[in-house]
DNA sequence: CAATTTGTGGCTACACATTTA
DNA sequence: TTAAATGTGTAGCCACAAATT
């Protein structure tokens, strides 16, 4: 019984567990948990202190901080020291950046597709399929990619501006599954990672099924900054940073070169991992020189072909330090034994003609041709991203929020994405949206999109 | 400082923490680990009991029990209530079952190559890449694929004896993946699994690596037995169980159909989750109606086109119940994104064509005729599996365990797996090797193949 | 069948470090 | 700068239940 009656303070939560049956902690988990997801507690809102909470429940503190942690690794609340816990900003978001099931009447400009340009791959097979030894390919394929696949994959990461060595490659199945074993084969349950504070959703939803937790490094500028990673390093106890360096998702960012440097000498310092997602490097004309080419040992350097040749390859090359090479061998072989030959076998092919170069050169007209459109309209609108971009990152008036525009958006016959998807811990979410610019399937779709949203922001 | 001096028990651990910093249960679990890696333990020892080695540590035993725990997880140990705890079996065996790099003189004998038939393959591939829509393709697929790819799903698992509504399926890029994603998907770390006491090693390292364990369950002629599953829920707190129903990997042992009923039955009176893997089920000519038939909304049922059709199509077709679909589909996203469209729409095709049918049944022609060799040099051993079987289990006389008989064959030029790569938890781990009956790249190599081993047997 | 052995898991106690005021 | 607020993590206590003897 509770010495005290707290019925007088203002407790933003005030459970009761006087009939519950089974262990208390998970019944507090359980319940924080429910009353999250039902809209009780909304986003945001500060939780009553561990200590006060468990005087008032009349229980050890420890109970309150076991059943907190539970949930805290769910991703539904975020504690910091000092300053409280809080349901997080994301806990109501649906985070998967899935194609709705019937996009009958919505044009899309939420999920990511990138500008369609097949010709050269489908010549490319057709050349490929006629040769005697094709059939080869049906069998096994090499786990991690065979030895010529690495080196035309190192070739193309030396278009990106990273010079490395073919031995270091390991061939996945996508940007995605090079994330999902980095984190399964290189972090355990518990573990944190360091963001920007607003990111990937599919790094936000592997890290969740995972258990791992993803820590907002304080930024200035759209950069993390030297203090936010010393302070995530010592207090936050981060074991690695997560990075978008080139175009960055959802904000269209490009790094300095000076952070880059400062994040790999930190890395080396703190012997953090790196995963450099260079997902829209190659679209640059210029790319600048990658972090892991300042801190070769400690990044893991992703270049996927989804955004700058085709999804549908569903391929990626992933810069490996020898320190982690055999961990995430065996990451890849647990969730997949090895990418697929034939895939991977066309992607050297594609690469070693000069094709690829014809490719990204055409994905980016399409895409300064779309940039072009969305800037006609939306010129005199806060709106980030660059003509070679395949995302732009829409500042919206005070009066909305990303979600509320979106809804407005949809209700009018455009998907987009709202900021909160993309919210990391219980980051306030800035009001914002983002516009997949080559989604839609037709620059006349596109130019009907942007003129709808131009019509909410301009009533 | 203990009261007693325990210098005179006979116990099988005595480390040493007088000067450690750090956690105490962290520095015990990365000792005893670290003394099981470098030998000083060996598979199968019994370790003194937490509360001998707390009183002799002079530490409280929950720190030994957290201590264990870690270790446990790690699949290192293993502990019984009222029977002391065990270094693993396998905890000295590599269970990666990756082909050598370099095979250079060796008959592969050891991965679970398929026999291998393409030219079918290759010509629907012709057939598709001339059609004026291929293109399409190489965008991004539809996550757990198209509804015309689950009904071609379905029709083929109609062939292995399972009537599904398509609907009910998801597409995954191998079986492996499958497996992962509901590893992943559907259990948390610290979750168990009941197996057979021999299994798939591709499962082992898979739960080892998202921290799940699996417990085996007590057989009776190489089946779970009703009362061994019973003792699993009850006492194991299992929340799933992972089959083999056909041709079981590694003992090529067929389940009854009269266990089937019975797991079947269990598994909805207990809310298990059933993983069957039919990986071999499409290679019998009559297959047995599957778990899954019986318990559909329980069981998730797995058939890769591995073993049956050509590995290098990176497919397998999955059986989920409604329940499950949610969390399967996010699963599966957050490890691959989507299957390959071009691997997805080949795979139907040969499907619907009829071609899977002459595919099937000319790796039937090709096993048997493998198996007739098999025979002919072994007949006089104990060696299991039927004609249309792509393993063989060899049980090895007295003065042979798996790995020596394994080390042995080696040296003469001839790779095989031994027995404790598939072992799961303490069980002790019986003197047998499984042969890859297909692997071996002519008949003329697994005849060669088959002669060393019987020599090695006559010896 | 009873006593003993042995591991499990929830709750508690407490020292500590950081953040905020 | 100091004191109060607040979350973290390790170690300890204890009731319990299964397996063995």
């Amino acid at each position: 019984m509770p010495v005290n009656s707290f019925e007088d303070y203002p407790m933003s939560w005030k459970p009761d567990f006087s009939k519950i049956k089974g262990p208390l902690y998970k019944a507090i988990a359980a319940k924080l948990e429910a009353d999250i997801k039902n809209g009780l507690l909304t986003p945001g809102t500060k939780l009553p202190p561990q200590r006060e909470l468990a005087d008032f429940l009349d229980i050890n503190l420890s109970t309150i901080t076991r059943a907190f942690k539970l949930c805290e690794q769910k991703g539904v609340i975020c504690a910091t020291v000092g300053n409280g816990t809080f349901v997080a900003s994301d806990a109501a978001a649906n985070p998967y950046l899935l194609p709705e099931e019937d996009v009958s009447g919505i044009i899309e400009m939420g999920p990511l597709f990138p500008a369609t340009t097949t010709d050269e791959i489908v010549a490319q097979l057709k050349k490929m399929i006629s040769e005697p030894n094709f059939g080869k390919l049906f069998q096994y394929g090499r786990p991690g990619g065979t030895p010529w696949q690495k080196e035309t994959g190192a070739k193309l990461l030396r278009k990106a501006g990273y010079d490395v060595n073919p031995e270091n490659l390991l061939l996945t199945s996508g940007g995605q599954n090079a994330i999902a074993a980095i984190l399964a084969g290189l972090f355990q349950p518990g573990d944190r990672i360091g963001t920007d504070m607003l990111t990937f959703p599919g790094l936000k939803t592997a890290a969740n099924m995972l258990g791992i937790q993803l820590i907002p490094i304080q930024q200035k500028d759209n950069e993390i900054t030297e203090a936010g990673l010393h302070y995530a390093c010592k207090n936050e106890n981060i074991k690695g940073i997560y990075v978008i360096p080139d175009y960055h998702n959802p904000t269209t960012h490009t790094m300095s070169v000076a952070t880059r440097k400062r994040i790999a000498l930190i890395a080396q310092k703190k012997h953090l991992i790196v995963i450099e997602d260079a997902i829209h490097s190659l679209l640059l004309e210029n790319p600048l020189v990658p972090i892991a080419a300042y801190a070769p040992e400690q990044v893991l350097y992703i270049s996927s072909l989804s955004k700058v040749a085709s999804p549908g390859l569903r391929l990626a090359y992933m810069a490996v330090p020898k320190q982690y090479r055999k961990k995430l061998s065996e990451a890849l072989y647990n969730m997949n034994i090895s990418v697929s030959p034939i895939m991977a076998e066309l992607a050297s092919r594609i690469i070693i003609s000069g094709a690829m170069d014809n490719i990204i050169e055409s994905h980016r007209t399409q895409n300064r041709l779309r940039n072009s459109i969305v800037d006609r309209y939306l010129k005199n609108y806060k709106i980030m991203g660059e003509p070679d971009c395949i995302i732009r990152w829409l500042i919206l008036p005070e009066r909305f929020t990303g979600e509320s525009f979106a809804a407005k958006a949809y209700q009018l016959g455009v998907q987009v994405y709202g900021a909160e998807r993309f919210v990391v811990g219980n980051t306030k979410p800035t009001g914002a949206v983002r516009l997949a610019i080559a989604a839609p399937e037709s620059l006349a779709k596109l130019e009907e999109a942007v003129k709808i949203i131009k019509k909410i922001l301009d009533k």
